[in-house]
DNA sequence: CGTCGGTTGGT
DNA sequence: CCAACCGAC
């Protein structure tokens, strides 16, 4: 029997997955693996509204798995030990996974793929979860991009077109029973853990209701939600989706986060959708795919600066005069009663749904940042945990860019004012109608008084980040 | 992917 | 009085 391993990863669906086909074409028995690893050096755990997340699209993966013949294996603990045990127990011959870009992330794979090769298999990965390998787009000093223009520019411009999605294997040739390489045991089918052990849903309490009330999970899902994107909000997309009451936004985003569809996926069906529109569906989809390009941005720079979650890109920052510890104000934007209300609808968005519109993210972080004066880091481990698009690579370089510490950042004087924002983007008022409750009836609503002036606030980070004018921009060197 | 305060030229 | 525009931060 020849056995290969398929370890998946942020990869969750079957159609456009090289390392599924790879496995499903060179072998006739295949094991296909899910690792909970949270043990790992350098691995961050993943967030409540993540794990969430996981734990039903492992059971829509499952499911899609298991009507093409296979077969989901789920094993928990330190990844390298447990694809060792694996490898051990099924004699497998090969392994292949989709890459990864954090940095314990590729350290890990790589230890994994020299384990591998030394122990006679085949290990293999592929490109599967960006558009553009971060390694292969240069400036034309042969750097990374740290503006992202000029970077979605070369993208485009230099690159060979990103490949079309591959099909899902017809079948995923699988042997029910397995026999152990040890001892004489009868063949018996190989263990998993029961998904219910991993206790990824919450209990006690129980938050999830907001959440299974806004997202259908799984790579089905997904492609339902990319085709209604495409037919009903892609149209009004480029003028749209800066109204946070408008349901114009793609909603991708934890879609793409778990791997349960594939940028190539959506970069050519938005390709599909230019080649048969107008000249306003191009006008969108370009707007839309440079979105799109964000995210390649963000891994760029997540794989050339491995500490993006955790350091400021602009070393200036480092000697930033973020205010006194200050866990009332914290705690007042992580709960929505900061009493600013544009601020406190989109924290309220957050945790009752697990996302929040984009144009209220940037609105919200500008007002922890600049406002409250507190460390971008803070909000950036609130957003991991709460989101169930929290991605290593996005959350961390969206952080920055509104803190100015990040590339091609906004400039340190750019304060949103939310109550201008607001009128401005939701002028009806119709967002923070529907996460403020009390807000339409203050004269007999416990709606708070705000917390901060947001004048004297403003005067005081602009003072500040005036500090910083003086020095020169510090990029830190990428790592080698 | 901004705000503010100023000016200008219109009503 | 105010919308549109501009430069400074």
């Amino acid at each position: 029997m020849n056995t290969s391993i398929v370890w998946l990863r942020d990869d969750l669906r079957v159609s456009d997955n090289p390392a599924l086909l790879a496995g499903a074409e060179t072998s006739d028995n295949l094991v296909v693996v899910y690792v909970l690893d949270q043990e790992s050096p350098g691995i961050r755990p993943l967030g409540g509204a993540t794990k969430w997340w996981l734990h039903h699209s492992l059971e829509a993966l499952a499911d899609k798995l298991q009507r093409l013949g296979g077969r989901l294996i789920l094993r928990h603990g330190p990844a390298h030990d447990v694809l060792r045990e694996l490898i051990a127990e099924t004699s497998a011959h090969a392994i292949f996974w989709n890459r990864r870009y954090g940095g314990a992330e590729r350290e890990l794979d790589a230890t994994i793929k020299s384990f591998a090769r030394a122990s006679g298999l085949k290990a293999q990965s592929f490109q599967a979860s960006v558009l553009f390998e971060p390694w292969t787009v240069r400036t034309g000093g042969g750097t990374p991009y740290t503006v992202f223009t000029p970077f979605w520019k070369s993208c485009i411009n230099n690159h060979d077109i990103p490949r079309m999605p591959l099909d899902a294997p017809p079948v995923l040739p699988h042997s029910p029973l397995i026999t152990r390489a040890h001892g004489g045991q009868e063949a018996e089918p190989l263990a998993s853990d029961d998904l219910a052990s991993w206790h990824l849903l919450p209990t006690a309490p129980d938050w999830s209701a907001g959440l299974a009330h806004r997202w259908t999970i799984g790579e089905n899902a997904a492609h339902e939600r990319l085709e209604d994107f495409i037919d009903t909000r892609l149209p009004q997309y480029a003028d749209g989706r800066d109204a946070p009451a408008r349901l114009v936004t793609s909603e991708l985003s934890p879609h793409l986060r778990f791997g349960e569809i594939s940028p190539f996926q959506v970069w050519h069906r938005v390709e599909a959708a230019k080649a048969h529109g107008d000249a306003v569906v191009l006008k969108n989809a370009i707007k839309f795919m440079a979105e799109v390009g964000w995210r390649e941005f963000s891994y760029h720079l997540l794989y050339h600066w491995p500490d993006l979650a955790t350091v400021n890109f602009d070393s200036r920052f480092d000697a930033f005069p973020w205010g006194e510890a200050n866990p009332e104000a914290l705690a007042a934007w992580q709960q929505g009663r900061t009493g600013i209300p544009l601020v406190d609808a989109g924290m309220r968005e957050l945790w009752q749904s697990g996302t929040m519109h984009n144009r209220v993210r940037m609105v919200a972080a500008s007002f922890l940042i600049k406002n409250l004066l507190i460390d971008w880091r803070v909000g950036e481990q609130w957003f991991w945990d709460t989101l169930v698009d929290a991605d290593p690579a996005s959350n961390a370089a969206s952080w920055q860019w509104v803190a100015g510490s990040g590339a091609d950042a906004a400039p340190y004087f750019r304060v949103f004012n939310p109550v201008l924002q607001a009128d401005k983007f939701d002028p009806q008022h119709e967002y923070l109608h529907r996460y403020l409750g009390e807000y339409e009836h203050p004269l007999v609503s416990d709606y708070p008084l705000p917390i901060i002036d947001l004048v004297e606030s403003r005067n005081r980070a602009l003072a500040a980040f005036a500090q910083l004018q003086g020095i020169p921009r510090a990029i830190r060197p990428p790592s080698p």
